[in-house]
DNA sequence: CAAGAGATCATCT
DNA sequence: GATGATCTCTTGA
């Protein structure tokens, strides 16, 4: 039981923070395992926090899709650094996407969250979102970095942290389905991967 | 409800 | 100068 920190209010609430053990494991599994994880995100304005339900493998230089496939960048420089940090960008001029930082450093990948379930905050992203459809809130990548207001400002933090992380609540283990990653048709092969993991039944994903 | 356009900018060629 | 790990709105059936 490495992956998880005995913090003691943690525990006592039943919830233990992921620790940088288990973002050192292989990308694709560490996307299947964050699903039914919590995203907890600190702000001034208020904390979010919202049941993984839907994540993405980009799993190193060989994954055309991956961006780290085009060098090591200004941009994608987090991702050859240590597992457990942020990797945000921007991206088609208009949204955020949060990525986490996996494998040992120098091994480039990272899995991106492409929607959760809201829990706690609701009030703070419907007002975010300029929605009234919970639904709506965070099934997305861009959404999700809206309600959570994640932007440029989180690009490298550390998700072993006090402000954004992930929680286990020790539930039981999901099942997940796995599917095709959405918007890479570019990347030959690398396209038809299932890499993309899906909590199954669950309303708050992007895309059935 | 499905399909398509438009928005807008950081990044890399 | 082109393009993208997207979202929202409009159109039309």
């Amino acid at each position: 039981m490495e992956f998880v920190e005995r913090d003691p209010l943690a525990a006592s609430l039943g919830s233990l923070k992921l620790q940088r053990p288990f973002y050192e494991q292989t990308t694709v599994a560490v996307a299947r395992q964050l699903i039914g994880k919590y995203l907890v995100c600190h702000h001034p304005e208020g904390t979010t926090t919202g049941r993984i339900v839907e994540t993405e493998a980009y799993v190193g230089p060989d994954d055309r899709a991956c961006h780290a496939s085009r060098g090591r960048t200004q941009r994608t420089e987090v991702m050859f650094g240590p597992a457990g940090h942020a990797y945000v960008y921007f991206i088609y001029g208009f949204h955020y996407m949060l990525n986490i930082v996996t494998e040992p450093a120098g091994r480039p990948a990272a899995v991106l969250i492409r929607a959760v379930q809201p829990v706690a905050g609701i009030p703070l992203m419907l007002r975010r979102r300029r929605s009234d459809r919970v639904r709506n809130l965070a099934n997305g990548p861009g959404k999700l970095c809206e309600a959570f207001k994640i932007n440029r400002a989180f690009n490298g933090i550390d998700m072993c942290g006090d402000l954004l992380y992930v929680e286990d609540r020790g539930e039981p283990a999901p099942k997940i389905l796995a599917r095709p990653r959405i918007g890479v048709d570019y990347a030959g092969r690398w396209r038809h991967k299932p890499w993309r993991f899906l909590l199954r039944g669950s309303e708050f994903v992007s895309r059935m």
